[in-house]
DNA sequence: CACAGGATATACT
DNA sequence: GTATATCCTGTGA
């Protein structure tokens, strides 16, 4: 069990601890292989501009949920990080599907397990997550985190999908991992 | 394999 | 009005 003090601490340390480790929503879910993280002081980053109405959880304490809507469609989930006000948090991008495949099926249609957590809007479609998880406690039910076995090997890559700050390597996955949005295109550390 | 286009909430110009 | 931390489907090389 993570208890939410985990997530008091830099965001990039916490990432590369969360590759291998066990999110649950309501029993269903999988282990996380791809994380990207996203700093207050960061173009790319919600939190970059200052609190909003959308992004207010993302300045609250840590070990909490941020969800969001993407392009007015998808829903998106973030692990806020550091201290409560500052706006650092991980988007998890990708889950390796364990339990609870058959529900995760229905609500994806039917769908090979590969293309059922595969993207941050594919997975909280797949396990049901909403803005009503905006803003709960990551220790809590019905979020559950089981710490990574210590056995993945992680690379970081490049942020997918933003124009601002690109070239920061701030994306973090298992090394070889099929479950991935896309493989890393040049990998390191 | 690489694009283009559409659905459409939220924030910014 | 324009852009975005997305996904799916269609077209064509």
């Amino acid at each position: 069990m993570i208890h939410r003090s985990f997530f008091a601490r830099d965001v990039h340390e916490v990432a590369r601890e969360l590759i291998g480790a066990v999110l649950l929503v309501d029993g269903i879910g999988g282990r996380i292989v791809e994380l990207e993280a996203y700093q207050q002081d960061d173009p790319a980053s919600h939190g970059f501009r200052g609190p909003t109405k959308r992004n207010a959880s993302m300045f609250g304490p840590p070990g909490h949920a941020y969800v969001y809507r993407s392009y007015g469609i998808h829903w998106c989930l973030n692990l806020v990080c550091a201290e409560a006000g500052r706006a650092d948090a991980v988007l998890v991008r990708a889950l390796e599907p364990t339990e609870g495949l058959d529900l995760q099926r229905a609500r994806r249609g039917s769908q090979s397990v590969r293309a059922l957590c595969s993207g941050p809007g594919k997975l909280c479609q797949a396990l049901a997550i909403t803005g009503e998880h905006d803003g709960l406690p990551l220790d809590r039910p019905p979020f559950r985190l089981e710490p990574s076995d210590g056995t993945a090997r992680v690379v970081t890559s490049r942020r997918i999908g933003i124009t601002r700050a690109a070239e920061l390597p701030w994306r973090y996955a298992e090394e070889g991992s099929r479950f991935v949005s896309r493989a890393p295109r040049a990998p390191s550390g």
